[in-house]
This record gives structure tokens, C-alpha cells and sequence, in this order.
DNA sequence: TGACTTTACTTGTATTATACAATTATTGTT
DNA sequence: AACAATAATTGTATAATACAAGTAAAGTCA
């Protein structure tokens, strides 16, 4: 009974939901670079620039693997970040291959503002919704995010592709 | 009381809420890549063969703007469909400066593997989430993603900006 | 200790996706 | 009929990304 009526369910809403994932995934960008662009602050960087304002400081390795990026794109990053004067190398002092990337205090700045820019843009979206649906939203948002970690040294690979070319 | 109860709560989660999305962002599209492009689709092809698999058939025009994308983008993506066999142009007979684009046999097929495939990669990881919280995630992605929807004729612009350059 | 392997990062190279600008042809308006 | 708006294509340029190759430093093992 309960087995049936889940799967009598499951196409469309399973369709709906991917539907909003992928416009999700526009939007988000097209919201970041709409709130950003003014300041000379490419996508990449602010991507970036959030990431090491929460996360500290840390290494090139550390940073690309946090953003699920190739270690020769964060390179180039963190290059453009240091450039602007928005991130700081520092020598590791117990490895010298490695260098410890941190934001400048402009950076720090920087982020600082893009955050409040940020979170009230999604404020003022979230208080738009019933508080039900608010609370749902906080609460899920990151749970998919982690359920959907796919890159990491211990992640399995994912699953599928349509020509069962395996 | 109750309104400081909110505000208190809210800088947290709304940063792990942003977190959450700007991760959910860039695996959305890895999940979508990986899933695709084992046939030769591009992931910007695939959103268009997804679209069309949904909307039927459309101008050009109505395409890039379901798709949130520029003229130019799409009229090249559809280019590459045409050419790969899986999409077809019709001339519009009420309008000769329209046509209308729409899925070849082998596009519907192709789309339907994709979603197929899709479909089984987010049921299997809907169904390792705890059955209110799934139930919360397939009812709040599809209303996110409404509630971002900035681009449109009648949307009003993004507010923001973290330059105070207005 | 030395030889070899692994790690951290940079640089080269190429591809993909995108938007703004310019253009052409068609349709709509006055 | 003249002009404006619309639909699409093409030109051009940029940003972001990953794979490959290379260098230097650290780790491992005999």
C-alpha cells in the first residue's frame, strides 16, 4: 500500500524537483555575479573569496579541494586574488612546496560586503516564503548539498550514464 | 521576543543555507556531467535536450528565454543539436522570421536516457535522506527556484551590490 | 646516504559556454 | 511608404575549466 503510493509519486515530483535543481543552479550564479559584478570581483574569485573567508587560511590544495576544483584552476585564482591585493602568500615554514594562502585585509573587506550583499538578497527571498517552507528551505538546502559530495578522495564514484557503456 | 528569537537564529543558517546552495550549484552540474557526457552530449546541450524534452516544441527565442540564456548561446546550441541528429527546425508558417525547434526521434530518445538516468541518480539519493526531509526537499527546490526567478520580462532586477555604486 | 617515489604547485594548451555587438530579413505600426 | 521592432545568425572576446607536462621539495626504502 505505502510502497505503491511512493512510487505513484515519484515521476513527477522527482521531475519537478530536478527541474528547480537545474534552474537552481543558473540562478544562483546569475544572482552571485549580479551582486558582484560591480566591484570587479569575477565569479571564480568570489567563489573563492567566501570560501576563505569562512574557512581561513589554508593551502592551494587545501582551497581546490574544498571547491571541488582542478588544483590549476584554484592556482590561477588565487593568482588573480593576490594580484587585486584581495589574498596574501605566505611560506609554509614546514614544507616549502607549500604556501599558505589568506585574505588581505581588503579581501577580508571584500568578502565581508559581498557577504551582507548576499544574505540580504536571500533574506528578503526567504522572507517571501510562508515560514513553513522558510524553515524547510534552511534545513535542506545543506542536507542536499552533502548528499549530492561526490568529489572527494573517499567519494564513490557517481553512478550512471545513459549508454550503460560500463 | 519572538522576533529576537529570529534574527538571532538567522545569520547562521542563512550562511549555511548559502553554503549549502553554492555547493548544491557546482554539483548539480558535475552529476549532470557525469551523467552525460559518456554520450557525447555537452552539458549545455543536455539542459537544452532536457528543455525541449519538457517543453516540446519552441522558437529559439522561447528557448533562451526558458533557459535564462542569451540569444546567441542558444541559437549555437541548437546548431548542435541539429547537427548531432537530435533536434529539428521547422519553418514557422505564421512567421518567416521564426522557426520552430523541436526533438528528433533521437533526441526524444537521448533525452529519455538522460532522465532515466537522472531520475535513478537523485531517487537513490532522495531515498538515503529521512523520509520528512526528503519530503521537505522535494517540496522546497522547485519553490526556490521559483523564488529566484530574476530574469524574465516582468522580473525586476537583482538587488544589491556590494560597491553602493547605484 | 642515495635512489626513487610522492607531493605541491605552476604553466601550457585546449575546450566549453557565455554575452555583447553587428547584421540581415521579416513583420508590425503609423 | 517609411520607419521601428522582432527573430535569428555571426563575429568577437572573455571567463572558467581540466588535462598534461614540468619543477622543486619532501617522503620512503634499501
Amino acid at each position: 500500500m505505502l510502497s505503491d503510493h511512493t512510487i505513484e509519486r515519484t515521476a513527477p515530483e522527482l521531475r519537478a524537483f530536478r527541474q528547480g535543481l537545474r534552474a537552481l543552479e543558473r540562478r544562483v550564479q546569475q544572482a552571485l555575479d549580479d551582486q558582484t559584478s560591480c566591484c570587479g570581483v569575477s565569479v571564480a574569485q568570489c567563489h573563492l573569496l567566501l570560501e576563505m573567508a569562512e574557512a581561513g587560511a589554508g593551502s592551494i590544495g587545501y582551497f581546490a579541494e574544498r571547491l571541488e576544483l582542478d588544483l590549476s584552476t584554484l592556482s590561477r585564482t588565487v593568482e588573480s586574488l593576490v594580484r587585486a591585493g584581495l589574498a596574501l602568500r605566505n611560506a609554509d615554514p614546514g614544507d616549502r612546496r607549500r604556501q599558505v594562502i589568506v585574505l588581505s585585509d581588503k579581501g577580508r573587506e571584500r568578502a565581508g560586503a559581498i557577504n551582507a550583499s548576499c544574505d540580504a538578497y536571500y533574506e528578503a527571498m526567504l522572507s517571501r516564503l510562508p515560514a513553513r517552507q522558510r524553515e524547510a528551505a534552511l534545513e535542506v538546502v545543506p542536507l542536499l548539498a552533502d548528499a549530492m559530495k561526490a568529489r572527494g578522495p573517499d567519494a564513490e564514484r557517481i553512478e550512471g550514464g545513459c549508454c550503460s557503456r560500463e
